[in-house]
DNA sequence: CACCAGGCAAGTA
DNA sequence: TACTTGCATGGT
């Protein structure tokens, strides 16, 4: 028999599909578009981040050589309505200099390299914590890892799938080794996750019913 | 006005 | 290991 746990996730991912359908997940046209949004956006609104990228585009400076070389100050301002710009500057200045000395400056180079290398590698890069190193590696190399954030954790532990408080690894794990490694599946799964705390999981103030058929009982506030 | 948004690192106990 | 704090803009 399998798992009762496995079984939960994969329905709540049928259900996610049959309310909200494909989300068509990371926006961005580019694979390099997609990591630089992954810095951008930590613990920010992703219009905010969206405005900055457009910006970019339209300097033509959405490319790893010119804003590598580029003046720390000079990056800051331009990042500046994504906030926190001057500590963003700093870090995708450090992701940019990772970039140069592990692929010359090649996204397609870098997603040549292993997951298993590439993971360890990305988070030694200060600035790029589990949730930003996983975003790059899912949506803009294709490699199967789950991407955890806010809303995965209070979505799975108000429908008591996962311990209130429980670290980042420990849910990575709770679908990895439950659902088969399938980019499009992990990255699929996550947009849905994030589509649906958006609507209807945020914080206790605005927290709705799960829409989901089947599983609005367990939903429950925090605490 | 207060609160929030697709985190992370550094400091403290 | 487990808290606490700083980082900052723009929308509700």
């Amino acid at each position: 028999m399998t798992n009762r746990l496995e079984n939960l996730l994969k329905d709540l991912y049928e259900k996610l599909w049959q309310a909200f359908g494909p989300q068509g997940w990371w926006p961005g046209d580019t694979a390099f578009e997609m990591a630089v949004g992954a810095i951008l956006t930590q613990n920010t609104n992703w219009a905010n981040v969206a405005r900055v990228l457009a910006d970019l585009k339209e300097a033509g400076l959405l490319d790893p050589r010119p804003l590598r070389e580029m003046p720390l100050a000079e990056l800051a301002r331009l990042l500046k309505p994504a906030g926190y710009y001057n500590i963003k500057a700093q870090r995708l200045r450090n992701f940019l200099d990772f970039l140069a000395d592990q692929a010359q400056d090649s996204m397609e180079a870098l997603a040549r390299e292993d997951l298993e290398g590439l993971r360890p590698a990305l988070l030694k890069v200060r600035g790029i914590g589990p949730e930003t190193a996983d975003s790059i590696l899912l949506y803009a190399l294709d490699k199967p890892t789950f991407v955890v954030d806010a809303y995965t954790h209070r979505i799975l532990s108000r429908h008591n799938l996962a311990p209130e408080h429980c670290s980042y690894e420990e849910l990575r794990r709770l679908f990895m080794d439950r659902l088969p490694p399938e980019v499009s599946l992990y990255q699929e799964y996550h947009a849905l996750l994030v589509r649906l705390g958006k609507e209807f999981c945020r914080p206790r103030p605005r927290c709705q019913v799960c829409p989901l058929e089947g599983w609005p009982e367990g939903w429950t506030y925090p605490g």
